[in-house]
DNA sequence: CCCAATTGATTCAATAATCTAAGGATTAGA
DNA sequence: TCTAATCCTTAGATTATTGAATCAATTGGG
């Protein structure tokens, strides 16, 4: 079981590698991309926060992911130290072209599934992202009193 | 339900952050680690491609696992050119000491789940499995042919 | 048995991405 | 209004990866 959970996220990694080089763009920028898809319209830090980055290579992922007219920068008219980070249109287009057919595809294979089912499955996946959680808590405080 | 495999998806990335922290090396030494971990003594190609590595980043990956006392070289004597990659003692006490625990949890959990149930549940995961690799054909085709 | 071709790993220079720290602009609070 | 805090950007140093060249070992055809 551990070794299909692997799989299956070797495989997703492996297409955001795919996806990068077709994008144009680095593994970190599709990284910022996929955060912005789910989490709409994001300011520079929060985009840090959610890729893992510190603020000065946010700004230049930013500066990547503009100058391949995948996303834009958009001063937030109430707070304007703030640079607000939304997908283009373009970009959405191309997360599309990639996401779509997997989402989609993904969506059928679950039809075939009762309710009881899908209720196991995700149980599952809850639970493991509860351990999950949980340890990486312990590695955080461990890290800490170093 | 994709929010669910994203979310489990993105805390592993997480722990595999802190656990690079913890050991002193970079992420790219961690996916080393695991594969030497799932997969045995590996050479050094073997291990570049299943990493995703070119030879270059490869040597200096296991240089750095090397100097981090976490793996160790050993000259293949039935063909010379070769090097294995070990874990060291010292690496196998470090996978087990950040994963161990989080796996032996997840082994845990899986004991409340009826054959049945585990049926369901790796059937789901294949079949995600099978749908990201088809994708990733699709993508690798379109990128080859531009 | 030898030599050319191949294979495996390493080195090195160039490139790319990241981090940290400092700076400039804006806002909020006293 | 002045000060501190917040947000983003810039710049220089560091780190990692790539791709090509190199060295060593092996293999196979003649």
């Amino acid at each position: 079981m551990a070794r299909a959970v692997q799989d299956l996220q070797d495989a997703t990694d492996l297409i955001d590698e795919l996806a990068a080089r077709r994008l144009g763009v680095n593994r970190t920028d599709v990284r910022c991309l996929s955060r912005l898809t789910a989490r709409g319209p994001l300011t520079a830090s929060e985009l840090a926060s959610g890729a893992g980055l510190t603020g000065g290579a946010a700004t230049t992922a930013i500066d990547r992911l503009e100058r391949a007219g995948l996303a834009e920068r958009v001063r937030d008219t109430a707070d304007r130290r703030r640079v607000l980070v939304h997908l283009s249109e373009r970009g959405r287009a191309a997360v599309e072209e990639v996401w779509g057919p997997i989402a989609a595809e993904a969506q059928a294979g679950l039809r075939r599934y009762t309710v009881a089912e899908l209720e196991v499955v995700e149980t599952f996946l809850r639970l493991a992202l509860l351990n999950q959680t949980r340890h990486a808590e312990r590695l955080r405080k461990d890290n800490a009193e170093e």
